[in-house]
DNA sequence: AATTTCATGTAATTCGTTACATGATTCC
DNA sequence: GGAATCATGTAACGAATTACATGAAATT
């Protein structure tokens, strides 16, 4: 009962998976962290969150201010030294949460190829058994392929009757969904190749793989910009 | 008041300009015609027409059937040439349809730069005066712009942190965004050497404009398959 | 002291879908 | 005569947003 979204509910569980978190910080991850996803507002993400407590798989603590500052009698109350701040409730994962969301994991449906779900599914391979991401990867290829047929067929059914921009609409989007395809081809590849059926424990890496090419993703160099900003508008 | 959706309507009333149409067909020249357009269900569209036609944007005729064959006493019901027929209901846009469809295709807001809208106004560019046009894709591309900002300075601060797939995912997002990019200032280019300030009569072109290069769209070449098959699944 | 950013929540509303209900027409 | 497709609609529900309301903490 209560078929809590899926898409939300799903990321919310991985992100805490982690570590723990507030609701605040969890959506600016789910806005930044996590490739595609849209911004998610409090109107959506708190009901959420009290659900998955409800289920019994988050609960609710007392939060212990992230980097707690020297705080030596400076501000208007340092009062007992973290007790009795208000509010900031961090959530935690509790052992079924973490159940329920293996769960997930391994569970693929025809929902998993569709654009946000598969987002959301890539987005936390990290933790995703080397079989099901294959599954994955290959439902998403199939599922645009079929797009890419519905796309040249109606492209050639309407070809002349259409303005130049119509067109060039189509024909873009069409590349689009042609490069994703490409994208997939890649991944699957180095699926197949990769030996690693790595399956998570998050504090492992950060040097992962020290030889250049074999085994892990393929390899894509991007500017290394230091670049310090503003987040979510 | 009533404020409806924009995106939905605004196709309906495009569409409707260049030909009256019945619902379902309706329905399926959103899911094919138009580039991106999500499939919209009847039980969204046809309310939808509703309004319209409560607002004066439409009206409903008795369906002349398209192309009614000889029907020489064949079938169950002849009946009187096309009179007792139930249903199909062709939409027509009124006067004042027309002049409310002029006007949204003249107005720009914030609104006309996100995903879905923009697409929905490229696909009308045919009927849209040039200095619009150039509004719209100079405002979707610094709404790309900026969302490349933003993606950058996620990455930037969280690179370390982040397994490899997610890696991957906002890699392949940003180069996604990228090439839309690329894909507007060439767009844009082309719309500031070209001169035609074109503005529809749907009746013109096929033929539209014979030297190869300067002046229309930038020129790609698409295999010519033809391809016949099904529609919307 | 004031402003911004962090932080949590709720109520009303919008947008759109699914599932259902119905019936005509065409194809085999 | 039975299946597929065309065709129109409605009611119940779902997902998510906006606008509102509140207040603490950090920055300037």
């Amino acid at each position: 009962m209560s078929r809590r979204s899926g898409i939300l509910e799903f990321a919310v569980l991985g992100l805490l998976r982690e570590s723990p978190m507030h609701g605040y910080e969890l959506r600016k991850r789910l806005n930044t962290s996590l490739g595609i996803f849209r911004a998610f507002s409090y109107g959506t993400l708190y009901p959420c969150l009290k659900t998955l407590v409800a289920n019994g798989w988050l609960i609710e603590e007392p939060g212990s201010v992230p980097a707690l500052p020297p705080a030596t009698g400076r501000g208007v109350a340092p009062a007992s030294s973290l007790a009795g701040r208000r509010a900031k409730i961090v959530y935690r994962l509790t052992a079924e949460g973490k159940e329920h969301f293996e769960e997930l994991l391994s569970h693929t449906g025809p929902d998993s190829w569709e654009d946000e779900h598969f987002a959301a599914r890539f987005a936390f391979f990290g933790q995703t058994e080397r079989e099901v991401r294959m599954r994955v990867l290959e439902g998403r290829r199939s599922r645009l392929e079929e797009r890419l047929e519905k796309m040249r067929a109606s492209l050639a059914r309407t070809r002349e009757r259409l303005d130049d921009y119509t067109l060039e609409l189509q024909r873009h989007g069409m590349e689009s969904v042609e490069r994703e395809v490409r994208w997939l081809n890649e991944l699957i590849e180095s699926e197949r190749s990769g030996r690693d059926q790595r399956r998570s424990s998050p504090e492992s890496s950060t040097q992962h793989d020290t030889s250049g090419e074999t085994g892990g993703l393929p390899r894509h160099r991007e500017d290394t910009r230091p670049d310090p900003s503003d987040d979510t508008k």
